[in-house]
DNA sequence: GTTCATACTAACATTTATGTACGTACTTAC
DNA sequence: GTAAGTACGTACATAAATGTTAGTATGAAC
């Protein structure tokens, strides 16, 4: 059944004071959204050393389409964290960076990531134990 | 015009040595999912504030469906961020709390959390100036 | 001439996430 | 008796993210 997701919350004003991620319809989840993609925080991280081209970012960012990269890129630009700069030139020019809120946004990102990366070994070890990570088809033996 | 050149990538190993979330099989990227997933992110959240039942946390996390906690619950769980204890009782009554190292991601999601909802004037601004916000259907006109 | 590179967009296909509805097994409240 | 609450699992359906392929317009390299 429904539980209401929208109820008249007075006791619940605590988590609509702080900020109203938790509640249903708060436009923060838009952006959420956007910057946890799973392209968006690839982006983010990679333009943290600097400006780059379409290219070149389709090749930083291991494994993205160039139909994705060019979606994360119009949603990071619309929430003003990417600048699109283009050169009226022959070929193509493009560059991309980020903006100064970009670059707040990317810092919290980083730091998420660094965290993941550095505590893998945990997370593996955990994995090993409870028999619950992805799973990986031995394929030396049938 | 002046077109900058291309920023030489000194070393693409320096993407790999400092953690691989940039190239494309790191198995990182899975918790990376987890983490950041639509439900994940609130999840991680609504714990740091301490343990809570299956249906306080449906509560308290705004528009989640039973279906996706639970995925969600297991999926963090599996990673090792959250532990869910079971009491053996004829009504059921289960338990989920952050393990230390589910506290050490929540900080990092909430500390992203805080400050997109802090940023939201400013990347709400921006979309109102450039119109790429999500598409709001203004109900109380034509 | 062919091919490659650029920075994409559009159409289409597929995979994944997410939602909805229902069932469980039992208790308490009405 | 009915209804509701608990903590889910399962089957099914939809929405959304993502992938694949093809195409554009031009210049440079071959």
């Amino acid at each position: 059944m429904n539980i209401p997701s929208d109820p008249k919350p007075q006791g619940l004003s605590d988590a609509l004071m702080r900020g109203d991620l938790l509640s249903a319809k708060c436009p923060s989840r838009e952006v959420m959204k956007h910057v946890t993609s799973r392209w968006g925080v690839l982006v983010l991280i990679a333009l943290e050393h600097g400006t780059l081209r379409f290219s070149q970012l389709r090749r930083r960012v291991g494994g993205v389409s160039e139909r994705m990269l060019a979606q994360t890129l119009r949603w990071l630009e619309g929430d003003g964290l990417v600048l699109r700069v283009e050169y009226d030139v022959v070929p193509p020019h493009v560059e991309y960076q980020l903006t100064p809120l970009g670059r707040e946004a990317a810092e919290k990102v980083r730091v998420l990531a660094d965290w993941i990366e550095g505590s893998m070994p945990r997370i593996a070890a955990h994995w090993a134990e409870a028999g619950t990570g992805p799973q990986v088809e031995d394929a030396t033996q049938a």
